[in-house]
RNA sequence: GCCGAUGUAGCUCAAUGGUAGAGCAAUUGAUUUGUAAUCAAUAGGUUGGGGGUUCGAUUCCCUUCAUCGGCUCCA
């Protein structure tokens, strides 16, 4: 019987009888099919030697899909953990799965892996890939597994198998003398990994519970070719240049300091300045939409934090407590308790609401000390809150306002690729089912009707309501939580919130928490390192650099410098003795976005040159002219 | 907090069981310079802190602090 296959184009291609995917792949073209890491046949994926028994869809992966690159690292995992038990026969296996970038295995030794002992598996696993071992597969039953790795001895893998439910087929893939649970597929033999690169060693707990024994993790990626390798290394060392701590130091805009403390930030002039052009934008746009500024303490007394909860459940985030003249005080971990007390300030008619009140508030809280990391994650930051303060139908059209102006502002940063989560209610929670679909169904369709896509996070919410999160990545593809909706329905409950409604009786508000930035520090880091320390003009603290030639164009680079801070733009003259190449490239690699040589010819003019960081010279000028291509840019 | 690595001048790095050196930066002087580094001199360090071993420790050991990479958590 004749066997019809679509391709992904829609073509269709007949065969007269059964025939595996490696095969088809190859008629289309033998370079596809040594290429090829897996097939995808009905929308599941196969192995690549899988035989198609019956008219199908048909899909080959190579390295360049995603689904084909996790299969390809998946295998270099398994491969990782062959080499690792020809090395050290008594260590144990437990997981192994490809990441964003790469992949790693977990294994269970005392000592962790030095790196020699890496360069060694590297080896190793250069040689298993010139073996070409073929990568097979067996399916089996539970007890059967059971016994194969009960036999070797690979108690994580029994754990795993006892866990798989009753029914669901069970299978191993083996390449040479190594056998690993796994459900697949695999890449056709160990030959397709050719350049591989173990890149740390780590500690991590077995399925991720601190209470569990500690493994030991090694992290590796591999490529289909040296040059790919070659290339991700390049990246690598790229993306250490736009690591916020380098550009930080570099540019003189933040620092830490061991007497001040771990984890609490130092805001240089320069780096203060960017901060105060973000928070006086940030300002501008929360007046424009409806929010009203307040500030609050940074301290508050125990009792407001029995009320709001945070001593129940948040208290190990929190710096410890201080003795003021007998009454405990707290420094505040989170703004809310502060915002709802202004709420409660005084009676609410329901006419007034929406309530939407915003505080740049510095917020403080013990962070493991294992966890620090540059601005991103501190223990002392400011976090762009807002609190929102509605009736139950007021909250669509809220949610939706926000989730606008939340990706408004980021995208006003030069922002345009988000990750977004919608969390949902998890096992332990307050609130009613009821008040949980409410929120969460209010969520789910702001985000439909914005055409957004989204992903689930089922569980993931606040034990006190439902959340959006908006992720924004760093330079190496580490996603940061920046943005931040989440309803409230543990608060306005402790803190007895009401409004008066149109019918005279109380009644419940609901809390929206936001934050868009989520915090100054973290947001000022992720922009750093998306623009590379070149951040947009309008936030540069210095916009133009004037660079005189001689000592003789000082006078006219004063006048230059005038004009120039008339119009609104920061500007500084480099008078130092100096040639004038020395400054230029001082000024380069300060990243000042626009330089102005000044010589002899153009005080005599009065015109001006123009300089762009990364192009160079723009030529000489007048001053109007120069002030119109600057303010292109802003 | 846990696993591992690291900590030498402001920055990047070197060196040794006999108490440290380079480049850049800084300071001073000379030079007045045309689109990414002018020359010279000077100064700068209880080798993260504390303890131990030793005749002697920056080097070896212990401890502590911090940083880096992970685990976990989250803005």
């Amino acid at each position: 019987m004749p066997i019809v296959i679509t391709l992904p184009d829609g073509s269709k291609k007949e065969y007269p009888a059964a025939i595996s995917a490696y095969d088809v792949a190859h008629e289309i073209s033998p370079r596809l099919a040594s290429a090829a890491v897996a097939a995808e046949i009905n929308s599941k994926l196969v192995d690549i030697n899988t035989m198609i028994t019956e008219d199908s869809d048909l899909v080959i992966h190579t390295f360049k899909t995603d689904a084909g690159r996790e299969i390809y690292w998946h295998s270099s995992a398994h491969l990782m953990a062959q080499a690792v038990k020809q090395l050290w026969p008594e260590v144990q296996v437990t997981i192994g799965p490809a990441i964003e970038q790469g992949f790693y295995y977990d294994f269970d030794r005392e000592e962790a892996f030095s790196d020699e002992d890496l360069l060694k598996i590297e080896e190793r696993m250069k040689e298993l890939s010139a073996q070409k071992l073929p990568y097979s597969r067996q399916e089996l039953s539970k007890e059967e597994a059971i016994k194969i790795f009960g036999d070797m001895g690979e108690h994580y893998k029994i754990v795993i198998i006892e866990e798989i439910p009753d029914g669901d087929p069970i299978s191993t893939y083996t390449q040479g003398d190594f056998i690993d649970l796994c459900r697949g597929p695999h890449i056709p033999h160990t030959g397709v990994i050719k350049a591989v690169k173990l890149l740390r060693s780590s500690g991590a707990y077995w399925r991720g519970d601190e209470r569990n024994k500690m493994l030991k993790r090694i992290y590796g990626i591999s490529f289909p070719s040296n040059k790919e390798m070659r290339q991700y290394m390049e990246f690598l060392e790229e993306a250490a240049k736009r690591d916020h701590r380098k550009l930080g130091r570099d540019l003189e805009l933040f620092s830490f300091d061991d007497e001040v403390g771990p984890g609490l930030v130092l805001w240089h002039p320069k780096g203060a300045m960017i901060r105060h052009l973000i928070e006086s934008y940030w300002t501008d746009m929360h007046l424009q939409n409806g929010y009203e500024l307040v500030y609050t303490p940074h301290v508050g007394r125990s009792k407001l934090w029995e009320t709001s909860g945070h001593l129940g459940f948040y208290e190990e985030n929190m710096y410890a407590k201080m003795d003021v003249e007998g009454q405990d005080y707290y420094l505040k971990p989170m703004n809310c308790p502060f915002h709802l007390s202004i709420y409660n300030a005084k009676h609410h008619s329901y006419r007034e609401l929406p309530v939407r009140m915003a505080e740049l508030g510095t917020v403080y809280r013990y962070e493991r000390s294992g966890v620090l990391h540059g601005l991103m994650r501190v223990r002392g930051f400011t976090q762009d809150d807002a609190h929102i303060i509605c009736t139950p139908d007021q909250v669509s059209d809220e949610v939706e306002k926000l989730i606008v102006f939340a990706l408004d502002m980021l995208k006003h940063f030069g922002f345009e690729e988000f990750l977004i989560y919608l969390s949902t209610k998890p096992e332990a929670a307050v609130g009613s089912d009821e008040e949980w679909d409410m929120a969460t169904q209010s969520l789910r369709a702001s985000l439909n009707k914005l055409g957004l896509e989204f992903d689930m996070d089922e569980g993931g919410g606040a034990f006190y309501g439902p959340k959006i999160d908006i992720k924004i990545k760093d330079a190496i593809g580490r996603a940061w939580q920046c943005t931040t909706i989440q309803f409230d329905f543990n608060e306005p409950e402790r803190f007895n919130m009401e409004y008066i409604g149109a019918d005279n009786q109380a009644h419940r508000p609901i809390m929206i928490h936001r934050a868009i930035l989520g915090s100054v520090e973290r947001f000022f880091a992720t922009l750093l390192e998306y623009h590379g320390g070149n951040l947009p003009l309008w936030l540069m603290p210095t916009q133009m650099m004037i660079l005189p030639i001689t000592d003789a164009q000082i006078e006219y680079a004063k006048e230059i410098q005038e004009r120039l801070r008339k119009e609104g733009l920061r500007c500084e003259i480099d008078a130092r003795n100096e040639k004038i190449g020395y400054k230029i490239r001082e000024a380069e690699l300060q990243k000042i976005p626009f330089m102005s040589i000044i010589g002899k010819k153009e005080a005599e003019e009065g015109r001006i040159t123009l300089r762009r960081h990364g192009e160079g010279d723009l030529g000489v000028m007048d001053f109007d002219e120069a002030i119109q291509r600057i303010k292109e840019e802003l």
